[in-house]
DNA sequence: TTTCATGATTGGCT
DNA sequence: AGCCAATCATGAAA
């Protein structure tokens, strides 16, 4: 991302604005220690004239910054009142005066819990596996995704091609992720550092209490992680597109196996009169088939409403599968027992004997959908079928 | 690229 | 809950 740039940049103008506000106001320049009543009372002598020296620092540093003197007079100056010898307790007392005004009052404010977003946002990424572990709920998450895009079915083999290829594409959100986050974070350290430099830098000519130097490191830090949270945000959004992308089953819509194809076919035209699997017939179609329950309900509805408004066409595929059904329980009879089952859908109703499904025309039979009824009954002509619209 | 086939989804009905 | 009908979205053939 080349946003860090920008981002870093605003950032430095933004953390600049508030240290120069600290050095080109730092209040108590302009308002010195007044001391009070019971400061002049409890004074000796020697008080009385560290005071006066204290007054003469002042008086001092407001010289400099009043006055535009040259480069030669104000390094001069300057020095001299580093090297003054109440130069310490000086600004002590100022650093001391500072923390009770300037941050007291924005101290208490200061304290913020933590982001509810921030904390959604990171929970969201650990359990994604974008952050945390590496080999932890990352991959877990990669398979849970994939094993609900596949829908279950067994032995798909472009299961395995869909779970490398989520899992690829998640590891690269990932890397992204990790290397802005350490940009971010180095980026971080380094404007900390420089700032802390530039703060001690100053603190040689004006008083810098230490919990002001925090709270400018803390400053810094919330920037920073304002900018991380727009990465956590973008990230989180790139898995949630790359996670619809292939849980969305419909766009990965397989077409079933031909096997699978024939065994459902074969079982709904031996079935013309009441297509409707019971339960457990559905189980055994979908296991013999490797798909599940669902698709196979899924495909019966379609078939049915498909056969139905295509009867023309459909009947083509019935004498088909009659045929094959018929010569397929005609070999099983000639092997077997003449009441054998063929281990295919037999036919079960009369009308079904006769060439005359009646699906859809309200007489819909019992017949229990048992795989081994009446195998002996074959060769049923379904030309002349006419199921109702 | 277009067209057709087909698995999945959705809303309404019983 | 199961089904129907319409529809969507994609795979595959033309």
């Amino acid at each position: 991302m080349e946003e860090t740039q920008r981002h870093m940049q605003s950032l430095a103008n933004a953390t600049m604005a508030q240290v120069g506000q600290s050095v080109v106001h730092p209040g108590i320049m302009s308002a010195p220690h007044m001391p009070t009543a019971t400061d002049q009372q409890q004074q000796g002598p020697e008080q009385e004239t560290r005071k006066q020296e204290i007054g003469d620092i002042l008086q001092q540093i407001m010289t400099i910054t009043d006055q535009s003197l040259d480069e030669a007079q104000a390094r001069y100056e300057k020095h001299a009142l580093n090297c003054h010898r109440m130069k310490p307790a000086l600004f002590s007392v100022l650093c001391e005066i500072k923390e009770k005004t300037v941050l007291s009052i924005r101290g208490a404010q200061e304290e913020e819990p933590p982001d509810p977003q921030l904390m959604r946002l990171d929970n969201m990424l650990i359990a994604e596996g974008v952050a945390g572990p590496e080999k932890g709920g990352g991959s877990a998450a990669a398979v849970a995704a994939t094993n609900a895009a596949a829908g279950g079915g067994p032995g798909q083999p472009d299961n395995a091609i869909e779970h490398t290829d989520y899992r690829a594409k998640l590891a690269q959100i990932r890397q992204i992720y990790h290397t802005e986050l350490e940009k971010y974070e180095q980026a971080c350290n380094e404007f900390t550092t420089h700032v802390m430099n530039l703060l001690r830098e100053q603190s040689r000519t004006r008083p810098i209490a230490p919990k002001e130097i925090e709270r400018m490191v803390a400053i810094i830090h919330r920037k920073f992680n304002a900018i991380q949270m727009q990465l956590k945000q973008s990230t989180c959004e790139a898995v949630m597109i790359l996670r619809s992308r292939f849980l969305d089953a419909r766009r990965k819509r397989r077409n079933f196996s031909k096997q699978a194809t024939e065994v459902l076919n074969e079982y709904f035209y031996s079935h013309l009169s009441n297509p409707y699997p019971s339960e457990e017939a559905k189980e055994e179609l979908a296991r013999k088939c490797g798909i599940t329950v669902a698709q196979v309900s899924n495909w019966f509805g379609n078939k049915r409403i498909r056969y139905k408004k295509n009867i023309g066409k459909a009947q083509e595929e019935a004498n088909l599968y009659a045929a094959k059904t018929a010569a397929a329980a005609a070999a099983a009879t000639n092997q077997h027992s003449p009441t054998g089952s063929s281990g295919s859908y037999p036919m079960t109703s009369q009308s079904q004997i006769m060439g005359q499904p009646d699906m859809f025309m309200g007489m819909q039979q019992v017949n229990g959908d048992s795989y081994s009824a009446s195998g002996a009954q074959v060769g049923a002509n379904v030309q002349s079928q006419s199921p109702s619209k």
